[in-house]
DNA sequence: GAGCACTGC
């Protein structure tokens, strides 16, 4: 999740005049007994009758610490709260001494060292401030390269090692700390340059921190610090393998495990278990911070890495720089080590393990340390349903109003949910419900809160509730670690989400209600413990609860790998199934996506990369997608221009918008029919693209006209821009040959068909869609243009089964065209 | 007749 400015915690109550249910922070600080249960006790009785239990054991599920008080509570997941440790056995956790970051030389002035003034005593409240000395002990010295840091919502962790980590000796290169989103990148650079002192990015020569993620980078020539996207990072390794530019790689929200951060862990695990020529000899320093506690799979991960890296150079002198090769499942998710003999065997337990490799030819032992800060959040109580329910939307309703009925406001409701549909279908009935609510109960306000709704109407979720209102927010998961909604302090979780998996089999994914894990229900729960004391309602059993899983299954085991076998094939990984992965993905789905590539010739028959892979990998595109702007640059094609348009559509999310009305819905047909194209989605794509691109005098207007998000239209043109530039670069060339539009249409859907072979499908005589590669039936998307359109072949650029399997992004081929591109699918 | 959430020189 994002770490969140921490203005609030700094000590002081959050509110000038505290609200009558509120416990400001001093007195949780002061370590003063939680009133949590009187309080509820004071609370007037609900009007209905009570539909929870608490749970049978453990009531708090958080505990709350400030100051380095150690309060009696139980973790998120059950362990203890301890005080920090890092275990090394060549770290002995030290006194705190005097905090190095703090810039030397002349004494400050000016605005900037006024903030950073003014900033400092937050800074020195936060639960990491007292553990920098350890922070710094645990990576100083040779073959101490990698730091383990469990540091839960709050601690300051994002904001405050990198600048721990700047003035050490060897910290002579930048400091690269990578984030999973976009907007936590940039705003986390900001406050640590407001921390520093120091401007932001490119705004002058001499700035400290900086930046980089898509169609935004701002650094300078000064920049020590630089946050960073997941993406981008790999994106530079395909310039500079060994990351030559950096001293330290931070790598910041493990615990999500995006396909990148496993990515970037494979690499970074390779360079500092290697030998470090690539980077004259210096090592690089990586630290890897999670909020979870469970990094038992990451410390094994590394172990393996340095034990495989001394065999390697022992045996053979050579590196394990390009090429892990252990076999063991270092799996996040708690499988645990196949090699485990092979371990060191003098060491246990492993919390006191430091050496990660038993030197075999004389080296030092290069040494694993871990780090647990403790957080900043307030207890949450949780409570179940005494039994499961079938309709989690009614029992959510009744919830809703039993918090109302039940709690003085304020205290916003945060409701989990899986989609949108669910989400407007309580909409509905609480809005029914409050009608029904007397004078004297304070008012509810509902709240949608999904990523299709614009982005105006999402905003309205951090505006504060009204006097005498309670905000009640109906969300997706959007709201578990993207958006940080203010003023929650009861969260209703119907324990479910929608999630995507790719099937192998079938090459399409799946989109599908299921129980989320554990740690996801925990980081539900904790966004009610955010600014006080909260609760949680889940809306199933306490033994389901139990039978849940323990973490949500990483991404790359449910993904289309293709593209990540495309980033590690051009990062010169030559054995992609000895990548070391952190959780190793089924033998079938890496097998599948070799395959995918080799289709696309992206891949030679050797299974090397071949130029066409190399330049696919260089395009911010799935490999598909690439593949048809490779074809489109052809010279027999020469539509790239065009595809550079469809491909930008593609891109985004929501181009057309969803109206909500049936009679909306009617004047947008209307509108778009100009748009509309025969063909497709592909074509009606190019078309809304170069209609909004020729409008020159007022956009806006145009997209308001053509019922089209204009912000969709906005990141097209972006990413439009981006592709064109790519595209000069990587020597693609932009057609000049004049074209009959007739012959324009033939050459896109050939270039789309070259890159969707897999994605085509034929019409049966009863009418329904067969896919030629497996006989699979697939209907057309309500959302296509095609939808109940009859057309002897599609070529569709995505597919995902919900209710059944849908075709989206479909566009109207030729039979023959079709079987031409499945009988020879060379470059 | 339907759209979990992120992300990329």
């Amino acid at each position: 999740m994002p770490e969140r400015v921490h203005i609030r915690f700094d000590g002081e109550p959050i509110t000038s005049k505290p609200a009558p249910v509120s416990t400001a922070p001093r007195q949780f600080q002061q370590g003063k007994k939680r009133k949590l249960d009187d309080r509820i006790d004071r609370a007037p009785e609900a009007r209905t009758k009570p539909f929870y239990d608490p749970p049978s054991h453990v009531k708090t599920q958080n505990g709350t610490q400030t100051n380095g008080h150690q309060t009696n509570g139980t973790q998120a997941n059950g362990t203890r709260l301890n005080s920090t440790h890092i275990n090394s056995s060549k770290t002995k956790a030290s006194p705190v001494t005097r905090d190095a970051s703090e810039p030397k030389g002349k004494p400050a002035s000016g605005p900037l060292a006024k903030k950073r003034q003014e900033l400092l005593p937050i800074r020195q409240a936060l639960p990491i401030w007292a553990h920098a000395s350890d922070i710094r002990q645990a990576l100083r010295g040779p073959h101490k390269d990698v730091l383990l840091l469990v540091g839960e919502t709050g601690s300051g962790k994002s904001t405050q090692v990198p600048q721990f980590l700047l003035s050490e000796p060897w910290c002579t290169g930048q400091i690269a700390i990578t984030q999973p989103r976009r907007v936590a990148a940039i705003s986390l650079a900001r406050r640590v340059a407001d921390e520093m002192g120091s401007t932001l990015g490119s705004s002058s020569p001499g700035s400290k921190v900086g930046y980089s993620v898509r169609f935004d980078q701002s650094v300078s020539p000064s920049t020590r610090i630089k946050f960073l996207t997941e993406g981008m990072l790999l994106q530079e390794m395909l310039r500079d393998p060994w990351l030559k530019q950096y001293s330290v790689v931070v790598v910041d929200e493990v615990h999500e495990r995006s396909v990148n951060v496993d990515l970037v862990l494979g690499f970074l695990r390779n360079i500092v278990t290697g030998d470090k020529k690539g980077r004259g000899g210096k090592p690089l320093k990586v630290v890897v911070m999670s909020a979870t506690a469970d990094i038992e799979g990451l410390q094994r991960f590394f172990e393996d890495g340095y034990r495989l890296s001394s065999q390697h150079s022992s045996s053979n002198g050579t590196t394990a720089a390009t090429n892990g090769t252990e076999d063991s499942e270092s799996s996040w998710s708690g499988i645990s080590s196949s090699s485990e003999d092979e371990a060191p065997k003098s060491i246990t337990p492993r919390k006191e393990l430091s050496n990660g490799v038993e030197p075999k030819n004389g080296s030092p032992a290069a040494s694993i340390s871990q780090c647990h800060i403790e957080g900043r959040q307030y207890p949450v109580k949780t409570m179940y349903l005494p039994e499961p329910t079938q309709d989690f939307v009614e029992a959510a309703l009744k919830s809703i109003f039993q918090i109302h009925y039940k709690e003085p406001v304020p205290g916003d409701i945060l409701v989990f949910l899986t989609g949108q549909d669910t989400v407007e279908g309580l909409e509905k009935l609480v809005k029914e419900y409050v009608l029904g609510m007397g004078p004297e109960v304070p008012k509810i306000i509902t709240l949608p809160l999904f990523a299709a709704l614009p982005q105006h109407l999402q905003q309205r979720v951090f505006a504060p509730a009204p006097p005498k209102t309670r905000k009640v927010i109906l969300s997706t998961n959007i709201a578990e670690t993207s958006v940080t909604v203010p003023g929650v302090r009861f969260v209703v979780d119907c324990g479910k989400a929608k999630i995507k998996q790719f099937r192998n089999r079938l090459g399409l994914d799946s989109l599908l209600v299921k129980p989320i894990s554990q740690s996801a229900a925990i980081q539900r729960q904790g966004r009610a413990g955010r600014e006080a004391p909260g609760q949680c309602y889940r809306l199933y059993t306490e033994k389901d609860y139990n039978t849940l899983g323990k973490n949500t299954t990483p991404e790359i085991l449910r993904c289309d790998l293709s593209a990540a076998l495309l980033v590690m094939k051009a990062r010169g990984i030559d054995d992609v199934l000895n990548f070391p992965f952190l959780s190793r993905p089924p033998h079938e789905a890496l097998e599948k996506a070799l395959l995918q590539l080799l289709q696309l010739g992206a891949l030679t028959e050797a299974g090397e990369i071949s130029d066409i892979g190399r330049t696919i990998a260089k395009l911010p595109l799935t490999p598909t997608l690439g593949r048809c702007l490779v074809e489109a640059a052809k010279p027999e094609r020469g539509c790239l221009t065009e595809m550079i348009d469809i491909i930008a559509a593609l891109s985004v999310e929501n181009v057309f918008l969803n109206l909500v009305t049936e009679e909306k819905r009617e004047e947008a047909e209307a509108a778009r029919r100009t748009l509309y194209r025969r063909e497709g989605d592909h074509m009606t794509f190019l078309a809304t693209v170069q209609g909004y691109a020729e409008e020159k005098s007022d956009r806006k207007a145009w997209t308001e006209r053509h019922y089209v998000s204009h912000r969709a239209m906005q990141n097209v043109m972006d990413i439009r821009k981006q592709l064109r530039g790519l595209c000069g670069q990587l020597s693609l060339p932009i057609a000049d040959i004049e074209k009959s539009s007739e012959e324009l249409t033939t050459s896109i859907l050939h270039s789309l068909l070259r890159g969707f072979a897999a994605n085509t499908a034929r019409l049966m005589p009863d009418g329904s869609y067969r896919t030629l590669s497996g006989n699979q039936t697939i209907a057309i998307h309500p959302s296509s243009v095609l939808f109940g359109k009859k057309v002897e072949a599609i070529v569709f650029s995505e597919s995902v089964f919900t209710s059944r399997s849908y075709a989206r992004g479909v566009s109207a081929v030729r039979l023959d065209w079709v079987a031409g591109v499945l009988a020879g699918t060379d470059g």
